[in-house]
DNA sequence: GAGAATTTGTACGTATGTATG
DNA sequence: ACATACATACGTACAAATTCT
């Protein structure tokens, strides 16, 4: 799954977090690195801005990335002890 | 229509690209000429600059004027020939 | 060349409204 | 009523490019 499917009855932003935190488990985005910016994935999917903002917000939830206001979304791990 | 109108159903950032565009039309904005800055339509029009930013992507996607990073957004005109 | 000011570029934060299921 | 999803519109902050002093 690489792309959200609008045809799939799972919520979009669900979609969309399943395949951000797959990237991340999979060292396609690797610890420290920057997450593509909304405005990236919103039209890489194809879906509206607080859609991707909702599946960010999951991964955020989950410890998996920090956000930081104007410069964009980072990738956490461990040899970031948290950070 | 000279200036925004924030009780008009219209969307502000089309209400203001209509603006522009008519001034372009008429010759109110020559071609090569400099098209006034974001931060002055912003106050002109009490709009935020998202807002202006919207709308000059509009006439830059209708091929009606070319931006320059740190210059400002210019008019184009045949005699331009294209650039 | 240095430094300030101007202007556009990018990115996130927030609020509200609309529509649909 | 609630969740999902989109659109509009405001704001903040900083970076990058250019121009001016």
């Amino acid at each position: 799954m690489s792309h959200v499917d609008h045809m799939n009855p799972i919520p979009l932003y669900t979609q969309l977090a399943d395949i951000l935190r797959e990237r991340i488990k999979s060292g396609e985005l690797p610890p420290r690195s920057l997450v593509p910016s909304e405005s990236y994935l919103q039209q890489e999917h194809g879906v509206s801005r607080g859609t991707v903002r909702m599946a960010i917000s999951i991964l955020r939830d989950e410890g998996l990335v920090v956000t930081i206001s104007g410069r964009g979304t980072f990738v956490k791990g461990r040899d970031l002890k948290g950070k």
